[in-house]
DNA sequence: AGAGTCATGTAGCAACCGCTACATATACGG
DNA sequence: CCGTATATGTAGCGGTTGCTACATGACTCT
């Protein structure tokens, strides 16, 4: 069994059950393997979780693309009801929690975080200025504000304060209701 | 030595070594204590880890208190410069990198994480209303919306995005520059 | 003075951690 | 057919984990 074989199980594992507990020998079980083979495989833990962050955050993009709509919204506050919804979605529940923990680990140092938030976030971006309305007078600088405001938005709703962040949207007129 | 002069060294030690490595031997070192008496005086690691994010959310408030101006900014954009230059301030780094952390194990569903971070960005909230123009014709409003962005230009910052959420910013005539 | 409570030290347990040494099976090129 | 590279299993090492059993000092109440 090759490294590309293995990394999707690895990513299913760690999406499911966090990055900071993972250690070599529940992975190797969720991968049917042993902590022996993945050691042979990728040198060591570090860069194992290395690869495998880079793997996921590419997976993650390949997310965004299918997401992608063929109707351009009209509208700034669409266009952020829409990300946002996008990010609601069940399917991307399990990158959001771990999203916290790369962001975590990125404030932090550890090795490979950094990486992995810089392309999330960058293809994140990306999305976000392909996906604003065609007659934006400044879709780059737009995406890049309503990155902001998503990215708080987001936060604020894992830990349980969706109004805070609803409430703000609503008195800066960017809310949907 | 009891709880209370106890929590004070935890803190520290959490507060430069994250939550996620925290294991009850360093942490009985750094209160010149034994991982025996951390026991005897929390009952088990989960409850001690609870007990010290609640203490740690409690100082964290103590310190926004004391951040406190006496003047009055005069427009949002001001307020907002302000805050987000106190979370910039060194002394509030340890926070800061600590804060991503207890988003991520909020995220997750870690026992105690979700009620500090509640109790932190509450405070946050409040210290920020406190800080609104006194002319605001929404200050609750305001203040989530500020919130928001501010959270959101927090996060980019610490992943390396910094530009990208002042470029944001500067779209929305929010920034300082 | 004796009894009991609180505080603390010592020692250890079973499980887990990342990692390695060693053997072996399989496959392929000479 | 033989040697060598690749892939895998088994066993274990030294260290750490959360937690507990047991003893013992110190102090207080009667």
């Amino acid at each position: 069994m090759s490294k590309e074989t293995l990394l999707p199980k690895l990513a299913a594992h760690v999406l499911e059950h966090g990055l900071g507990g993972a250690s070599l020998r529940p992975l190797a079980k969720a991968a049917q393997t042993s902590d022996r083979m993945l050691l042979y495989h990728f040198g060591n833990k570090e860069t194992l979780i290395r690869e495998l962050l880079a793997y996921i955050a590419g997976v993650y993009s390949a997310a965004l693309d299918m997401a992608l709509r063929d109707t351009r919204p009209l509208t700034r506050q669409e266009c952020f009801d829409r990300v946002l919804a996008q990010g609601k979605q069940p399917m991307m529940q399990p990158f959001m929690v771990l999203w916290w923990e790369i962001v975590a680990g990125s404030a932090r140092g550890l090795p490979g975080y950094a990486e992995a938030a810089e392309e999330m976030i960058t293809k994140q971006l990306d999305w976000l200025q392909s996906q604003m309305p065609e007659d934006d007078p400044d879709p780059a600088g737009g995406a890049r504000y309503l990155l902001t405001l998503l990215e708080g938005t987001l936060m604020l709703g894992v830990i349980g304060h969706a109004d805070t962040a609803r409430e703000g949207l609503l008195a800066s007129n960017m809310a949907e209701d």
